[in-house]
RNA sequence: GCCGGAGUGGCGGAACUGGCAUACGCGACGCACUCAAAAUGCGUUGCCCGUAAGGGCUUGUGGGUUCGAAUCCCACCUCCGGCACCA
């Protein structure tokens, strides 16, 4: 071989990929057009495939690489079962990483912004990712967040955007209330710092309203793994129960409470106000508790989430000399203020059971309280004291008036159906889930098109005012309010009802807002007179696959299915759950951890696609596990893929140049015959994993089989007409097969084996005929123990199975001198025979 | 504490319905090619005993069901994720 043809055979990433790239990007390859558009074809199905949009900041990461090279390999896939596949992308572009750099370094977010995502741009097309480009978006444009501002303002037509006073969490770190689902165990999310409760006006959103339809429709989705639907049951939270009222007859005051024991009602002993409850000072007002009290609240205030939340915490708290009665027996009981009762949940008051609740036990015993049973049971696993206390089951009831005797459960209603005619209660039902607080008092996010008058209160900016652009300014520094404040030209303005002047709204929202409906705006990405028409959204709603990490499986998700039910009600949509299947990726570690800058364990992909190319890269991380587990990153592991890649088109080199084209393989025998069982079965196996729940691993691995395959049998393939047609067709398949993972490669190989654009060919299809094989090997136990392995004709009879098996050469020894005692025979499978 | 998921060679992992445990890849070892190396091609590679033929053991641990269990059941251990004073 000349030295010229060793350079021109060898595998080289970098020139095939370039070459393919430009084809696609010349040609559009991968663009769609709407219904009613030129070239839209109508004789197709439709597929919307999606990965979640990234957030641009530096350059893409491993997690990226994984979710784009999912995403595409799914949207290959349809594209050649004959859908029309839309497979967008776009930025989430707003975010506080730029503002915070922009704090650091003065430059400009919009500037740090858009190099981000040129980068990320750059890396989608290095990477080959089939991206129709003319629909691409990004969220901090004002052609985007106009109608981020748009749909706020239909929300807050609707009453679903609202003001309102409330404790909140503050996180003092990035100097911004944060939303109850950006608090993680106490602490911010994004930066870790502990937050603190401040009382203070903002923006929600009432996801509350939908909190039923949220749990309702999760049938209506058709695949979402089942932890991301959990997790979101979880988090709304819903227990069922009643609402009663408990009345203060000296103040005049009612308090109701939730509980999901209306059945306890008679053994409720004393009551727990949380110190954050609006009527506490009320209460205590000029009485001798007022001032313990008042000191109880200081020493609440300061208490942090986390240390509040603590396990095995000694319950305080403290009395405030006034009782309440209880509605069933009029029983006066006394009222506590104690830090175990939360303001978020319920109606931040509580009926006390020491008898039947853990939490009412230990404060009772604690503040020395009467312990009441009203029914009889006991749990050893609970039960802390010699009365089998606090008893937390069910049972017959006692010491509760005319209910005595009768089951809880019965109990349960009757007592239920007696506060309802005596006005003293109902059944109620209580969600965990809060409002979605969305306003921001940061600079980096869509502003909310309010404006404050004095005159006229919140007055929506009018539509034909949008967007409110987003002021440039140049101190970004946090001071406890946004620094949109300090724009004060851009804040005074005029109220567009009176026009009096007036204030413009300086928070803005929260990134999440922005990528709620993100899908939508792919649809119909250059509309300038609305969000997206109709149309459009009724042709591709609902996203047919979405790809994204299990990170997102409350926030993103559940906020973007509150989005879909609002703006299906005000007829904007006509699907109420914007996502029909989704994959949850698992997380790549490297060296068993996280990857992050402090461990210096960070991969970065734009060194190993430079290195080993694009395809080797992608197909790496969809073959080193299933993709919906996590797996560790290891470098020899894309080498070997690599290795592979570059022995298809070894083996592609050879087979062109030394077999004809236009062989028949109908007439194939031996080895050619074996080759071409192997491809279809390689097929079939392909297949059957991308439907089975995208387990690329091993449709890789059958690829990888089949080559192995056709370089063992190659030489006696060589010179036969069918045996030429069989080593083609097992390169073209091993190209298609690989396609999705290699798109390069795969194109470049089936260019080759067939002189055919394989995006432009169907997915093979494997013949049933050359699955099944003439012969099969049995496998033979005794005892269930292997012995020996026997070939049978495939269609033998259970009877000629057990004469081959006894025959076998390795079995006989077994059996020697020994009673028979069963014979187990499955077909095609083996034969075990049982002796004494 | 409650609810999920996982535990298989030196490593990542495979085994679809209870039927050959360890496919595929990595790593390691050997051979061919080469003056040599790289690259490539071919082969070996779960563990233990044995020169070998062969035998025994092995899917986190202990028990059970079954002719047969990585797979089903019971108890336990470890790791990961979610929720957690939620009334």
């Amino acid at each position: 071989m000349t030295e010229a043809k060793e350079i021109e055979s060898r595998y080289e990433p970098a020139a095939v990929e370039a070459r393919w790239q430009k084809v696609w990007e010349d040609e559009a390859t991968w663009q769609v057009p709407n219904p009613g558009q030129t070239g839209y074809d109508d004789s197709k199905p439709k597929a919307y495939v999606l990965e979640m949009l990234p957030y641009p900041s530096g350059e893409p990461h491993v997690g990226h690489l994984k979710c784009y090279s999912v995403g595409d390999a799914i949207a290959h896939f349809r594209r050649r079962h004959g859908f029309e596949v839309i497979h967008p992308m776009g930025y989430d572009a707003f975010g506080l990483p730029a503002e915070n750099h922009a704090i650091k370094t003065g430059e400009k977010p919009q500037v740090s912004t858009e190099r981000a995502i040129e980068s990320f741009r750059d890396q989608f097309r290095r990477w080959g990712v089939s991206i129709d480009w003319s629909r691409e978006i990004g969220t901090h444009e004002p052609s985007y967040y106009r109608w981020t501002q748009w749909i706020f303002l239909k929300l807050f037509e609707k009453g679903l955007a609202y003001r309102e006073e409330a404790p909140v969490q503050w996180c003092p770190t990035d100097a911004t209330v944060l939303a109850n689902e950006q608090v993680v165990d106490g602490c911010c999310e994004r930066c870790g710092t502990e937050v603190v409760q401040r009382k203070l006006e903002q923006w929600f959103f009432r996801i509350t309203d939908y909190a039923q339809r949220l749990l309702d429709d999760f049938d209506l989705l058709e695949s979402w793994p089942e932890n991301v639907v959990t997790m979101q049951r979880n988090w709304i939270g819903r227990s069922e129960g009643a609402e009663v009222v408990f009345r203060c007859d000296e103040l005049d005051l009612d308090f109701p409470v939730f509980t999901t024991r209306p059945d306890t009602l008679f053994g409720a002993t004393f009551f727990v106000l949380a110190p954050e409850h609006p009527l506490v000072e009320k209460l205590v007002e000029g009485t001798e508790q007022e001032s313990a009290v008042a000191e109880y609240l200081k020493q609440a205030a300061k208490t942090g989430a986390v240390e509040r939340a603590a396990e095995d915490r000694p319950k305080t708290g403290v009395a405030t000399g006034r009782t309440v009665t209880n509605p069933v027996n009029g029983e006066e009981i006394p009222v506590f203020v104690a830090d175990y009762v939360l303001m978020e949940y319920g109606t931040g008051a509580i009926m006390a059971v020491p008898g039947h609740d853990l939490r009412d036990y230990e404060f009772a015993k604690a503040f020395d309280l009467a312990v009441k049973r009203v029914i009889e049971g006991t749990d050893p696993e609970v039960a802390r004291d010699d009365e089998g206390l606090p008893y937390p089951g069910d049972g017959p009831m006692v010491h509760s008036g005319e209910f005595d005797g009768k089951g809880n459960r019965e109990a349960y209603e009757e007592i239920l159906g007696w506060l309802g005619k005596e006005g003293r209660g109902e059944p109620a039902i209580n969600y965990r889930l809060r409002d979605w607080l969305v306003s921001r008092q940061r600079y980096w996010g869509a502003p909310i098109p309010i404006v404050h008058c004095d005159g006229c209160g919140l007055v929506p900016v009018p539509e034909d005012q949008l967007p409110v652009l987003l002021p440039e300014i140049e101190d970004y520094a946090p001071k406890g309010q946004s620094p949109l404040a300090a724009a004060t030209d851009w804040v005074e303005t005029e109220c567009p009802e009176c026009g009096k002047p007036a204030r413009r709204e300086t928070d803005t929202m929260d990134t999440f807002v922005d990528s709620s409906w993100y899908f939508l705006r792919y649809l119909d990405p250059h509309n300038t007179e609305a969000p997206w028409a109709r149309e459009a959204a009724d042709h591709w709603m609902s996203v047919d696959q979405y790809i994204g990490g299990v990170e997102h499986a409350i926030l993103h998700l559940m906020y973007a299915r509150f989005f879909c039910k609002a703006l299906a009600d005000m007829d904007l949509l006509g699907v109420q759950e914007p996502f029909s299947n989704l994959f949850t990726q698992g997380m790549i570690t490297r060296d068993g951890a996280k990857m992050s800058k402090s461990k210096g364990n960070v991969v970065s992909p734009a060194d190993f696609v430079d290195r080993y190319g694009a395809d080797a890269t992608r197909t790496y991380v969809c073959f080193m596990g299933p993709p919906i587990r996590g797996g560790d990153w290891t470098d020899e592991g894309v080498e070997g893929v690599y290795r592979f890649l570059a022995r298809l088109w070894r083996l592609s080199g050879e087979v062109a140049e030394r077999t004809e084209s236009g062989g028949d393989t109908s007439a194939a025998e031996g080895p050619a015959r074996d080759l071409l069982a192997k491809a279809h079965w390689a097929i079939d196996k392909a297949t059957g994993d991308f439907e089975r729940g995208f387990q690329f691993n091993t449709a890789i691995s059958a690829v990888m089989e089949l080559v192995n395959d056709a370089y063992r049998l190659k030489d006696d393939l060589y010179g036969s007409p069918e045996g030429d047609a069989a080593l083609r067709f097992a390169t073209a398949t091993a190209a298609s097969l690989i396609f999705p993972f290699a798109p390069h490669l795969g194109s470049e190989v089936y260019e080759q084996m067939t002189g055919e654009r394989i995006w432009e060919t169907p997915w093979p299809e494997a013949d049933p005929a050359l699955l099944v094989s003439d012969t099969v090997e049995i496998v033979v136990q005794v005892n269930g123990k292997l012995r020996d392995r026997v070939e049978a004709p495939s269609d033998a009879t259970e009877e000629q199975l057990l004469e081959l098996a006894k025959a076998a050469e390795k079995v006989a020894p077994h059996l020697e001198g020994k009673q028979t005692v069963k014979e187990i025979v499955v077909p095609g499978k083996l034969v075990n025979l049982v002796v004494e």
